[in-house]
DNA sequence: CCGTACTTCTACACGGCGTAGAACTTCTAC
DNA sequence: GTAGAAGTTCTACGCCGTGTAGAAGTACGG
């Protein structure tokens, strides 16, 4: 299902269809999926021509981003969950992080 | 249902039921959320007399941390999706990785 | 106008979760 | 030693999200 926006040009249900070819999927379970995603805000979509052009709200990784920080916002403590998170991560990743936080 | 390790201390179900009697809860349902949970792996148990006692495998933040780590896995670009997470946390957030980082 | 493309509405199975009853085991107190 | 309480397991039910799709409506193109 989030495999969606692997590719992230607006599509239409159509070309997402055409995309996911391998799961033969009938056209409406593709409009009922892209249809909740929308409803839930990760997709927008516009008219194009006699179609809609669906189009996702944020990319990958900010949504994934978005939910990293929803999990976190669960934290009493958010401190000791970002030291237990750092603890836990790769050690590329914490690069990464030094390298971002400059 | 998370709630019950709001104050983790090895616990019976009738000590947890005790603790959320605000909620009035049938004794099988603990049980059976405990239950639940320890075949998830979230907790652990040990006999106690008649009865068992239930503890965390791992504290809140610890838990918070693993699930943060498992949305981060499923990025293609982990580098983009903390640099977005960064991007998308309070500020006392990232002076706490900073210190963290050292 | 008629069919094809597209959409919406409705539906079903399945799994997780909150809830709990029924039935079984085991300890304790008499 | 046996009855009742404490504890546990098994089973179940309703609700909701998700993957799947059919039926029926709308609209555009020839």
């Amino acid at each position: 299902m989030d495999a969606l926006w692997a590719a992230p040009e607006p599509m239409t249900a159509r070309e997402v269809q055409d995309a996911l070819a391998e799961r033969e999927l009938a056209t409406t379970t593709v409009l009922t999926v892209l249809g909740r995603l929308e409803r839930k805000g990760l997709l927008a979509r516009a008219k194009d021509g006699r179609a809609h052009r669906y189009r996702p709200k944020a990319s990958r990784e900010e949504h994934i981003a978005e939910l990293m920080r929803d999990v976190l916002d669960a934290a009493p403590d958010r401190s000791a969950a970002l030291a237990s998170f750092l603890g836990s991560v790769p050690p590329d990743d914490r690069s990464t992080l030094r390298d971002l936080l400059g």
